[in-house]
RNA sequence: GCGGGCGUGGCGGAAUGGUAGACGCGCAGGAUUUAGGAUCCUGUGGGCUAAGUCCCGUGGAGGUUCAAGUCCUCUCGCCCGCACCA
């Protein structure tokens, strides 16, 4: 006899979740041998304290996805680690006296038991901290590669400082313009520091974009951060005044066919050869206070506020090499010491930035392209024309027409420069080498010793890890350095070249490095003899789908995508990507603001597994929205959050509990048929809101026949919905008798012919307008619907007798009959 | 400022250029009871109405099309990124 119970999905979800622990249910080999492998990870969180409902989010998405391919037969890799390195633990250390590490994982271990409660289905085995020393000495192996061949180097590049904390501060430290900790305002410091010279990859990085399933707009993101750009690189000369030294200056220009119109010259406001030029003379202290006040804006603000004035006069000309014209040099804001040469000549007629600071300092605008058909004066001009024209003024190229979409014109001009030894063509990048010095303590120590005989010396393979010391202050040094520099034993080693007293780098890695290529050592996560084996990445790698946010649609998508690359040239990979397809779930909000652990302002998911059960929360943040939408909390009333799901749940429970052993009827067959052709269909576009609608279809189906379900018809739905609910269907399955696991079953096939309707409804449109409707066959013939549509009485009342102009079918489902 | 997105009922959202509002929440009326985290039934975009398969309706303004939430142009609002948060 049938028993009824209430779902109470406490009792059994975490003796699923224990169980799925310990028997290992999620590992997977080293060798997916002869099935077919897919390799499914999501961005790995930083552990800043519990799991939050974004991260339930972002994670349910990827476990869903996981579980849904492994039912359809392939054998998923599915890991998960921790970016354990970073500056919120830090900051937990400063506030509160709790060591980095320990505070780390501590929250590690919270976190890990709220994915196990949750359900995801994770290769434990595979774990991955990255704060772990048999993680970063990796990096640190890594780096000395790079270091080894040529594609780390030390550059001067500055930072802020903290007078009164006497500590290096990160941008997000001082985002209200003082010090996050005393108010104080930041000084600027130059400092030393590491780069990666990943510029060598811009052009692979671009190229192999066309491989990858990406969504466009991250593409489009990708291709104007490394920002390519075609022109050329022209010599002006410039002579300080009161000198008679005249010093080559090269810029870079995209539009070296503006050289005659070309009425002032910029350097970058800290270039050093402004600092050079006013060296001595009484522009000196004026100049002074201006570079400090540039340098203490961010890129952004310089080069978009609203000030588009800000800049001085220099005391020198540059002479334009097309028609040894002198014109003003200045100094400006908008010019970047970081791109292209730091310099540039200023057109105003045909660059907007240029025109607007020509107009705020009075400086000669020359048209020398002029639109067709139009004839433009400067002193009307209201804005720069940077479009297509004919050249004016411009020397033996007066009425060559150019085209800066098609290069149309440029290229001659730029052949010409070359020609006389004026230019050349050059290509010129956005991008920049990755800066991955940080004056931490928390993060990975850089290899590197040095001597005052030998330079920069790696530390030996042999002797890594460089150890991260234990060591209790991690704020204030000396000066604007690391606070590893307070430790004298760190600090203090013998050069592994000549063994002389030398003196350890300080600097720690950006965590970006960590990130890099963590999925690599998902698949050999042990080894410790190797960052990985590379015949073990072989088998699994690259990642068939990653799930991640937007947010990280460059920085980290871009350095992963340039490790790969270094990897491949050291003949580790055989693969030139590492994501193959790339899934950007929307972002999770509350109230209309990010969750974030340092201002509690967070919904934290155990509170909702503790009320409703981890398959409620599964269930309810799959429902709420698209995968790829942003959702946003209402501010009210979040601790409902998951009653909606667990009441569908509930019902759910109360209508498959009990099954018959009647066989499946037919009408009712083919419900279940076109179910699984409907989620099926979905669940291949991830589209998990929609398929969780249409089981909700079902569900209702099986509800309004009387009696219990037949039994097989239940299994099929039960199975259609185990991925995003892995307990209840788990232990509804089992309750039914059957041995093993739900997961490792086989996801269910659907027959077209069963799962097609008897009827459809046809829609009758008069001039677009629906106007009738009657029930036909799905198989109507155009024919067919043509002589029902103008039968139908409501159509004949716009005919008045009439011929229709036009009538169009669209089998089975509409008809329009267009008239007068 | 530059680059990338998103705008549909009271709410979350659904719609290969082809019935706008699937599915669910909420709300209203009702039923029932083992009073539960109940359950079930009916209704629910706006307007006018005696009645309508009547009119209006996908941020706004134009356009293309037999047909536009969907495509095009312009515009407004919001979100993400912009190189030391990760």
């Amino acid at each position: 006899m049938a028993t009824s119970e209430r779902y109470e999905p406490h009792d059994f979800e975490q003796r699923w979740a224990q169980t799925w622990v310990s028997e290992a249910a999620y590992a997977v080999p080293d060798n997916p041998g002869g099935r077919r492998k897919r390799f499914v990870m999501e961005m790995f969180p930083y552990p800043s304290g519990d799991l939050h409902m974004g991260h339930v989010e972002n994670y349910t998405i990827a476990d869903a996805m996981a579980r849904y391919w492994r039912m359809r037969g392939f054998m998923v890799m599915h890991p998960m680690g921790y970016d354990a390195f970073g500056l919120p633990a830090e900051n937990a250390a400063i506030k509160r006296g709790v060591h980095p590490h320990e505070w780390t994982l501590s929250n590690i271990d919270k976190m890990r038991s709220s994915f196990i409660r949750l359900g995801y289905s994770y290769d434990w085995a595979r774990e991955v901290i990255s704060c772990e020393p048999d993680y970063y000495r990796w990096n640190q192996w890594i780096f000395l590669q790079m270091f080894q061949r040529g594609l780390a180097y030390r550059s001067t590049s500055p930072v802020n400082w903290c007078p009164v904390d006497k500590t290096v501060l990160a941008k997000e430290q001082i985002s209200t313009g003082v010090c996050w900790r005393c108010g104080t305002e930041p000084e600027i410091r130059d400092l030393t520091q590491w780069f990666l010279k990943i510029t060598d990859y811009s052009d692979r990085l671009l190229d192999d974009m066309q491989g990858l399933e990406w969504a466009e707009s991250i593409l489009t993101q990708q291709r104007n951060w490394i920002g390519r750009s075609e022109g050329a690189e022209v010599v002006f000369k410039l002579k300080v005044d009161g000198s008679d030294e005249v010093h080559d200056f090269p810029v870079f220009t995209t539009r070296p066919d503006t050289l005659w119109g070309a009425t002032f010259f910029v350097l970058a406001a800290e270039h050093p050869a402004a600092a050079e030029m006013v060296s001595g003379t009484e522009h000196e202290a004026e100049f002074t206070k201006f570079v400090d006040e540039v340098r203490r804006q961010s890129e952004m603000e310089r080069v978009g506020g609203k000030d588009k004035s800000r800049g001085m006069r220099l005391p020198a000309v540059a002479i334009n090499p097309v028609n040894g014209e002198e014109i003003p040099v200045w100094a400006a804001d908008y010019v970047l010491m970081g791109y292209g040469t730091g310099a540039i000549m200023a057109v105003p007629a045909h660059d907007q930035r240029d025109f607007d600071f020509a107009r705020a300092h009075d400086i000669p605008i020359r048209v020398v392209v002029q639109p067709e058909g139009q004839s433009l004066a400067a002193d009307e001009m209201t804005e720069a024309a940077a479009g297509t024209g004919v050249l004016a003024e411009s020397g033996e190229f007066t009425g060559t027409k150019v085209d800066p979409s098609t290069q149309e014109g440029i290229v001659d001009v730029i052949a010409w420069l070359s020609e006389q030894g004026k230019g050349k063509r050059r290509i010129n990048y956005r991008q920049r080498d990755w800066l991955v010095s940080r004056q931490r303590y928390w993060g990975t120590p850089i290899p590197i010793i040095f001597c005052d005989s030998c330079g920069e010396v790696p530390v030996p393979y042999e002797d890594l890890p460089v150890q991260l010391p234990e060591q209790a202050d991690y704020g204030a040094t000396e000066d604007a350095v690391s606070p590893l520099a307070n430790n004298e034993e760190f600090v203090n080693a013998p050069c592994p070249k000549c063994a002389k007293p030398a003196k350890r780098e300080t600097d720690t890695l950006d965590t970006f490095f960590d990130s890099s290529w963590y999925f690599l050592r998902y698949c050999d996560p042990k080894n410790d003899k190797h960052p990985f084996n590379p015949g073990k990445v072989a088998k699994w790698g690259p990642v068939d789908n990653y799930f991640g946010g937007v947010e990280h649609a460059v920085m980290h998508l871009i350095y992963a995508r340039f490790f790969t690359k270094f990897f491949k040239d050291m003949g580790l990979v055989d693969f030139d990507e590492p994501f193959m397809r790339l899934f950007n779930q929307g972002h999770v909000s509350w109230a209309g603001k990010e969750m974030s652990k340092s201002t509690g302002h967070v919904i934290e998911a155990s509170a909702t597994i503790d009320e409703y059960g981890a398959d409620s929360a599964r269930t309810f943040i799959l429902f709420s929205s698209p995968p790829e939408a942003d959702y946003d909390f209402p501010a009210d009333g979040y601790g409902e959050i998951g009653r909606v799901a667990h009441s569908w749940l509930a019902r759910v429970w109360r209508i498959l509990e009990n099954v018959s052993d009647e066989p499946v009827p037919d009408d009712l067959n083919s419900q279940v048929h076109r179910s699984v052709k409907a989620v099926t269909a979905d669940m291949e576009d991830f589209g998990l809101n929609t398929a969780i609608a249409k089981m909700m279809e079902l569900i209702n189906a099986f509800y309004k026949r009387s009696g219990p379900v037949p039994r097989a018809a239940a299994e099929v739905f039960l199975k259609l919905l185990a991925p995003v609910a892995p307990f209840i269907t788990e232990e509804l399955w089992h309750r039914y008798g059957n041995e093993g696991s739900i997961h490792q079953q086989r996801w269910p096939t659907y027959d077209e012919s069963l799962a097609e309707l008897s009827k459809v409804t046809m829609v009758i449109q008069v001039n677009g307008k629906v106007r009738d409707k009657v029930e036909v066959a799905p198989d109507v013939t155009k024919e067919q619907m043509q002589q029902l549509a103008l039968d139908s009485e409501k159509v004949k009342s716009y005919l008045n007798g009439n011929d229709p102009l036009k009538v169009i079918s669209v089998p089975p489902k509409l008809v329009n009959v267009v008239v007068k």
